[in-house]
DNA sequence: ACTCCGGCTGAACACGTGTTTAGCATTGAA
DNA sequence: TTCAATGCTAAACACGTGTTCAGCCGGAGT
């Protein structure tokens, strides 16, 4: 049988071990490293993927294909509020997953973008049931505080991460964890009680723009 | 005369070329691409900085030189409580600088380091004077707040220029202006009324660890 | 037993990189 | 004029990259 698609063992194996290598070394890993992860020749790599650039693809697809099938599998967590990204940093098996997301994001890859998307995506259903259940306050913007939210704590860590790189890329797992520890307080404690004791730079605003964006918020403060 | 040390011309044409390109397709940019820009061979380059890894080198203290020099001048805004990004986004002529600074944060090379510190230590400060104000409510553990701020308000920086990286790195200050007023109601927002309406998590984490850390937040959740 | 065929490899190719080397050209001094 | 030195370059080198190609090897089919 030519087995067109389904030879399970050393085309998988050769993907597997491109997970890995993107996720410890970034997408400038050569196919050779890759190849010897996979305990295969250079060539085999080539020729199974037709380029590193296809292989790259294949990559995005079975890791964006795990993120689907860890939220599923973790969908009664997440529903009580925690991000993908706590359920990630719960398990040392997930990071390599994590690791490929937060290349990917340095890249501006798919794989980043549509993470993101989703979290932004998730973000908007968590504070909704906290607005509704009375723990979250309103918001003018949702979309758009939802879009903050993320976009400062996914940028925070990448940053962190990319400041002070994991010797042992293994250690992803904990090294987001003590991410999350040390960003505890600072923001609980903003999020609790704010940082301005006056509300008029809001009112202003919004006596300003009366209409917060519903849309697209990209207006450019002219010039 | 040798002029060992002060031929201006040449050597600091090569120098700013690649401090542009270098801002323009990161540090990966090519000898040889540096080279054309300053009009010159790439064996000239190689002669007046040793290697790549001098230049880069070189570069680096150049814009920090340049950021000591753009704060100095702009001191008196500064000290209204506007950070050096919005001075660097105020002006176009400051996007190559900012280009380099935010490389330079992508990659963790020293110039981002000490930019992040230094923004920390502005952040300490302008905090301290708003709170001092009355303007600005006290935090349990000012270091890190101001921490906090800064990384979460780079680092969504850094993560929307990558996911949406210009066409022309000229347009990067309109780019970040742009950043600056999409994020300004979200943050003014949070800043002002919070994000909870209960502080239970807050003194939850307060009676937990009764006495935040003074010097170094990063002391990780034991292992 | 023979053939065929497909997974697989070693060796090479083409190319881009940083760097070196030998030497050109221009300039200033003796 | 001659000599030396300096700024500079063309050409090559060594190396790492992705990719290709001819062919090996082992197992299945007849």
């Amino acid at each position: 049988m030519r087995s067109a698609s389904n030879d399970p063992t050393t085309r998988e194996r050769i993907r597997d071990a491109a997970v890995l290598r993107f996720a410890r070394d970034g997408f400038g890993a050569s196919v050779r490293s890759i190849a010897t992860d996979a305990g295969v020749s250079p060539a085999l790599v080539i020729h199974h993927f037709g380029s590193k650039d296809e292989l790259h693809a294949e990559c995005d697809e079975q890791v964006l294909a795990e993120i689907r099938k860890a939220k599923n599998e973790s969908i009664d967590e997440l529903a009580a509020g925690q991000s993908i990204l706590h359920r990630f940093a719960a398990a040392d098996e997930y990071a390599p997953m994590l690791g490929y997301v937060l290349r990917s994001l340095q890249d501006g890859g798919p794989v980043g973008q549509t993470f993101i998307e989703q979290m932004i995506e998730d973000a908007v259903g968590y504070t909704k049931h906290g607005v509704e259940a009375g723990l979250v306050k309103p918001s003018h913007d949702e979309p758009a505080r939802a879009r903050y939210l993320v976009l400062s704590a996914l940028g925070m860590l990448m940053l962190e991460i990319t400041l002070r790189p994991p010797e042992d890329p293994a250690d992803l797992g904990a090294i987001v964890r003590e991410f999350l520890a040390t960003s505890y307080f600072p923001m609980i404690e903003l999020y609790t009680q704010g940082f301005f004791t006056t509300r008029r730079m809001l009112d202003e605003y919004l006596l300003y723009v009366p209409d917060p964006p519903q849309d697209t918020a990209t207006e450019p403060a002219s010039d």
